[in-house]
DNA sequence: TCCATCTTTTTACATATGTTAAATAATCTT
DNA sequence: AAGATTATTTAACATATGTAAAAAGATGGA
């Protein structure tokens, strides 16, 4: 679980006893390629550490997928309104890849939160940390042509680039596949 | 203090001893219309709970400010960055109307957060919900056209469509705001 | 190795949105 | 109240991106 572990420590590093709390509430599955984690409209109990693989969210709109975040190793897989409120999710996640997994649920995670403290700022740090990064993400959209965010995500995430095919590429830049061919192009 | 007093207990209600904590770090200020809050490049060290009035943020891409969010009664203005990692801010605070805000320092809070598990616990909830938010503006960009958004906004922020001039409105939008006219006058 | 399927690129055309500029409307100042 | 300034709408034109369909390329199974 190396990957998982090093995530957990980057966010915030914790004690020998709170990590050993922490952990212990994990458990390691297997996932295979193709395999839908998330569904849109439900209230998930889980979150789950990627391991290793690599995975996508997307919403169904006016019958077309909008996909709007990859993730990878180190990276958590988790519906915001369920964690958060306990509400139905509106994301579908799969998972790209065979895939190793840690998993643990919303509920054991929140009884951590109640009673150790280091583990309620490692949960503070963990959404402070996802708030930047879904700020970056929106900054981007708002700053950037989808020529720029693409090339951004070549030079800043080139795994997603050679691992994902490039449909769920220009969905997530917000572009037909046809614009996307024509950045790949060098017509912009 | 109501306002700011209601928001801190919607984040995540607190006792009586913690809110007296909390609120024994705030100082109340007033700032004039048309104050610029926070600078992009700075290292903000203050936070403020907006107690009256109404602000935007705004970045400059390209010469042109780019406005990525409003807030008032209730809201918080923070710089994510100094905010989470004490690094300069991206972002431009500027105070739309004669504003009666409360302030106080990263530095407080973040003493408060090592030491007062329910502080920690509003931290975490009030960087969940800050996520969330974020996430919604991100998501309603990617499914919708300005046309919705600017009809959801009227709908659901009505305030900010009667307090905030157009151009604002056209930026954070995304459009022009000549695309904004043709929106409110129908034409789409 | 060949065929079927899936993925990516290219083409041709339609259209929404941007740009620039002018006209109108609203607000502020003295 | 008049004039000046600022905000908003409208018009005319240019262009980037979307749509639909076909072509080209890659991948996988028998």
């Amino acid at each position: 679980m190396e990957n998982t572990i090093q995530k957990i420590q980057a966010v915030y590093p914790l004690s020998q006893p709170s990590l050993g709390a922490l952990t212990d509430v994990l458990t390691q599955i297997t996932v295979p390629k193709g395999k839908l984690l998330f569904k849109a409209g439900r209230i998930e109990k889980d979150i789950y550490f990627i391991e290793q693989g690599i995975a996508r969210a997307y919403s169904i709109q006016d019958d077309k997928e909008v996909t709007f975040w990859f993730g990878s190793e180190g990276d958590l897989l988790f519906a915001y309104n369920s964690y958060v409120a306990n509400n139905p999710g509106y994301e579908n996640i799969e998972l790209l890849e065979d895939a190793v997994l840690y998993k643990f649920s919303v509920k054991d995670i929140q009884q951590l939160y109640t009673t150790n403290i280091e583990i309620a700022n490692w949960g503070r740090k963990f959404a402070e940390q996802e708030m930047i990064k879904t700020e970056e993400r929106l900054i981007s959209r708002l700053f950037s042509s989808a020529g720029q965010r693409y090339h951004d995500l070549v030079d800043t995430a080139p795994h997603f680039i050679q691992r994902i095919q490039l449909s769920h590429i220009a969905s997530y830049l917000g572009v037909t596949q046809v614009t996307l061919s024509r950045i790949r192009a060098g017509k912009q």
